[in-house]
DNA sequence: TTGTGTTTTATTGCCTCC
DNA sequence: GGAGGCAATAAAACACAA
């Protein structure tokens, strides 16, 4: 590990963000040199709930929170307890949490100098500002691959519901066929008795389910009802166009990819606007355009498309190119 | 009150970038 | 080689049921 100083200064050394921050937290796992504080202090003292220096609270507050928090939690109790608690961490205060999380939405990454300024209007050491960034970016991601879980099975249960409605249509389908060639070959048979010397029809030399196989064959590889796009080929229909919808709705635009370069093919879906990518894990799925999945291609199976990426991590993984290509399963 | 599960704060070690 | 990011983890703080 590169040698990082855990004295709350060694991530700033810069003052303690404007307040006079002398004290560093100590917990089982520091190490001793690292429980030490800078430079100045004339108190030995380790640890702090919320990390303020006695000289802080002794002095007043320099911020707004500050000052709410001597308005709070007045008194030499507090002060006994600083002293005497000298490992215990506090939490941050709601309206420095309040003030983060604001920060936060703005940009969640975190430069150094908002860092300096953030330590400063909240009284916190800027170490602790990184860290609570640092946490709050693992919460989010948290989320966000639980939303894309739920995203994802959403899409596998309405992918499948479609397969299965398909299945009984075709079945449907298959069996008014095989009424229909009943009904052919009972015609040619009275026609063929009261007409002996005529040529021979196609369907005096197939059984009728021959032909309902026939028939429901041709029809299935032209049209292309429902479901998911064979990777490569193109055809759509309306006609499930009302059936799914609402699974993607719910997801904000974030949700709709952004491009790999690494894969053309797969460019070629996104920028038709067929397939999106799920923002955390990268998956990649059908999108759903005016309640329906746009591509299918192949009434029995489902293409579900991954595409490698870690959007996480676009800005400084070059490493992940390798796990760009895209790569996907079929189920039925 | 206490046991237990969850959340938050912080550390550690590894990795990448510059 | 330092800085900063992330994953994994520890531990304190907190919530809540029994």
């Amino acid at each position: 590990m590169a040698a990082r100083s855990y004295l709350y200064g060694g991530d700033s050394a810069v003052g303690g963000g404007g307040s006079g921050f002398n004290s560093v937290m100590l917990t089982n796992k520091s190490k001793p040199l690292d429980s030490f504080f800078v430079s100045g202090s004339s108190h030995a003292f380790v640890g702090s709930r919320s990390m303020v220096s006695f000289e802080d609270k002794r002095k007043g507050p320099s911020s707004p929170f500050f000052r709410t928090f001597d308005q709070e939690e007045n008194g030499d109790d507090e002060y006994d307890e600083y002293f005497h608690n000298p490992e215990k961490k506090r939490r941050l205060k709601a309206d420095q949490v309040q003030f983060l999380e604001k920060s936060f939405e703005t940009e969640n990454k975190l430069e150094p100098e908002r860092k300096i300024q953030l330590a400063k209007e909240l009284g916190l050491q800027p170490r602790q500002i990184a860290i609570w960034f640092q946490n709050r970016r693992a919460r989010w991601k948290t989320k966000q691959l639980e939303k894309d879980y739920d995203v994802l099975l959403e899409s596998y249960n309405q992918l499948k519901a479609n397969y299965e409605n398909l299945l009984q249509e075709k079945e449907k389908l298959k069996s008014e066929v095989l009424d229909l060639s009943d009904k052919l070959v009972l015609q040619e048979t009275e026609k063929g008795s009261s007409d002996s010397s005529s040529t021979k029809s196609p369907s005096e030399s197939l059984q009728p389910e021959q032909i309902a196989d026939y028939v429901i064959d041709e029809d299935v590889s032209k049209t292309s009802n429902v479901g998911v796009k064979t990777v490569g080929s193109e055809s759509s229909s309306p006609r499930y166009a009302d059936r799914t919808q609402s699974l993607l709705e719910h997801g904000d635009s974030s949700y709709l990819f952004e491009q790999d370069q690494s894969d053309e093919s797969l460019d070629e879906e996104v920028n038709l606007g067929k397939m999106f990518v799920t923002p955390v894990s990268g998956y990649m799925l059908p999108k759903i355009e005016n309640g329906a999945y746009p591509e299918l291609d192949g009434v029995n199976s489902c293409y579900l498309g991954f595409h490698g990426h870690d959007h996480d991590h676009d800005h400084d993984h070059d490493h992940d190119h390798n796990e760009d290509q895209p790569f996907g399963f079929w189920f039925n």
